[in-house]
DNA sequence: TAAAATTTTTAGACCAACCTAAAAACAAAA
DNA sequence: TTTTGTTTTTAGGTTGGTCTAAAAATTTTA
C-alpha cells in the first residue's frame, strides 16, 4: 500500500524525469513539492525501501518499474478525473487541478475502469495532455510551440505548456481554446510577439512568453 | 482543517447518537472506529480542542453546532457520491460504501453543488437514505419495517435498516430492491419469518432476519 | 589541486494518529 | 458502604511525515 504523500512523490519525480534526462536531484523534488531537501532524503529512503525508487546517496533517484507503473497510473486518474470535472460538471479549464489532486488518490482500479468508460475513454484532458490508457500506455502527437511557427502557418490549440490557473483563464477571456484554429500573421523582432489571425478573422496580438506557452497540430492550407 | 481521520470520528459520534439518545461512549466511539478507546480518548482531546464535540472526562461526548454541520456535510457527500457511483457509472448497490467513504473526504464545496445538480439534486441515496441538502436539513419519510406488517398489508421498499454487502447481495439476487411493491400473506408464528407476495404474483418467505432489516412506505390498497 | 560554493544527508525534534499496559474513575452489587 | 466489575483515562511507545540546524559529500571555481 502506498500513503498520498508516497504517490505525490512518486508522481513529481516521474514529472521532473520526463523533462530532465538524468537522475533526478533532491533539491528538484523538494522544489516540486514545496518542502525541504531533508524531507524529501527522508522519503527517498521510505521509497527505496519498498522497491518504487532506484536511489543512490547523493546520485539523484530514478523510478522503477514498479513505481513507474503506479506514477502512470496516478496520472491517468488524475486526468480522467479533470475531464469528468469538466464535461460533466461543467468546471471551466482552470478550475480543476486541485480538484482532481485529491480524487486521484482513490483506490479502486474498477472505479477508474467505468469512470474511463464512462467518459468515453478519452485520450486526452481538457488541457490537451494525453490519458496513458490502463496498461499505461501514452499516445503521442505531433504538436509545436506557437513561438516555432512561421509566418502564414496555421494551425489548430492542442495543448499548452504551462497550467497556471492565470495563464488558463487569460486564454479562456481572449477565447483561445483547444481546437482553436490560427494563422500566425507575423512576428515582432522587437519582443517576439506574434500577432494571429482567427477563425472568424479576428486577430490578437499574444506576447512571446504565450508563444511558447501554447502547442498547435500545424494545418496544411 | 480537519483531517480525514477527524473526519470520520466525527461521522462516527454522529451516527451512534443518531441512535442512542443520549451522550456518546468512549467505547461505542472505539468498537464503530475499530480501535482502542485509549485512541479514542486521544482523537477526542483533539476535537475538543477544535470545538467540534463537547467533552468532558467520564461524561461521554456530544457534537458540537460546528461538528453536526461538518458531520451532515460528510454525509451529504457520502451519499450523493454513492448515488453518482451507481446511477452514473452503473456500481451495484453493495459495492459503493468504501468508494463513497475516500470520496466523501474531497474538499471543494463546489464539487458537492454542482455533483448534486448534476444527479438532479437526489433526496435518497442507492439504499434509501435520505441525503441531507446543502443547509444540512434532512428529509424524513415513513416507514416501517417488514417485520411490523400486518398480513394483508402491502408496500413498497423504501430502504434498508443492514447495510452489510452480504445483505444487500442477497436482496438483489431474490430481486428485492428500492421501489418494490410487495404484499404480506403471512407471517409463521414459529420463527416469525413471513411470505410476502410480489407484484408479478411470485412468492418469497422472508426470514424474521430479513424482515427486520427492510423497511417499506405502507400502501393503501 | 586547493578553496569556495552548492547539494545532500544526518541528527534531533515535533505532531498526528495509533498502540499496550497500568491507573483512575465510575457504576453496580453484596 | 465496601467490594467488584466496567469504563475511561493516563503513561509511555511507535510510525509516517514533516521541520531546522549542522555535518558531509560533491561540484565548481580560482
Amino acid at each position: 500500500m502506498t500513503s498520498q504523500a508516497e504517490e505525490n512523490y512518486l508522481k513529481a519525480i516521474f514529472k521532473i524525469a520526463e523533462k530532465e534526462n538524468k537522475a533526478v536531484q533532491t533539491n528538484a523534488v523538494a522544489a516540486a513539492m514545496q518542502t525541504t531537501a531533508a524531507s524529501v532524503t527522508d522519503m527517498l529512503k521510505r521509497l527505496a525501501e519498498k522497491n518504487l525508487i532506484a536511489y543512490e546517496k547523493y546520485r539523484g533517484v530514478q523510478l522503477t518499474d514498479a513505481g513507474c507503473s503506479l506514477a502512470t497510473d496516478l496520472i491517468r486518474k488524475h486526468r480522467l478525473w479533470e475531464v469528468f470535472l469538466v464535461e460533466k460538471l461543467g468546471f471551466a479549464w482552470d478550475e480543476v487541478h486541485d480538484l482532481a489532486e485529491q480524487l486521484e488518490h482513490v483506490q479502486g482500479n474498477e472505479l477508474v475502469q467505468r469512470l474511463d468508460t464512462y467518459l468515453n475513454n478519452p485520450r486526452f484532458d481538457p488541457h490537451g495532455d494525453p490519458i496513458p490508457d490502463a496498461e499505461g500506455r501514452w499516445e503521442f502527437r505531433p504538436q509545436t510551440l506557437l513561438a516555432n511557427l512561421e509566418p502564414g502557418e496555421q494551425g489548430i490549440i492542442t495543448g499548452v505548456q504551462e497550467h497556471s490557473s492565470a495563464f488558463l483563464q487569460y486564454l479562456g477571456q481572449v477565447g483561445l481554446t483547444l481546437g482553436v484554429s490560427l494563422q500566425l500573421v507575423e512576428r515582432i523582432d522587437y519582443d517576439q510577439s506574434v500577432r494571429v489571425r482567427l477563425h472568424d478573422a479576428r486577430e490578437l496580438t499574444l506576447s512571446e512568453k504565450v508563444s511558447k506557452n501554447l502547442f498547435l497540430k500545424i494545418e496544411n492550407t
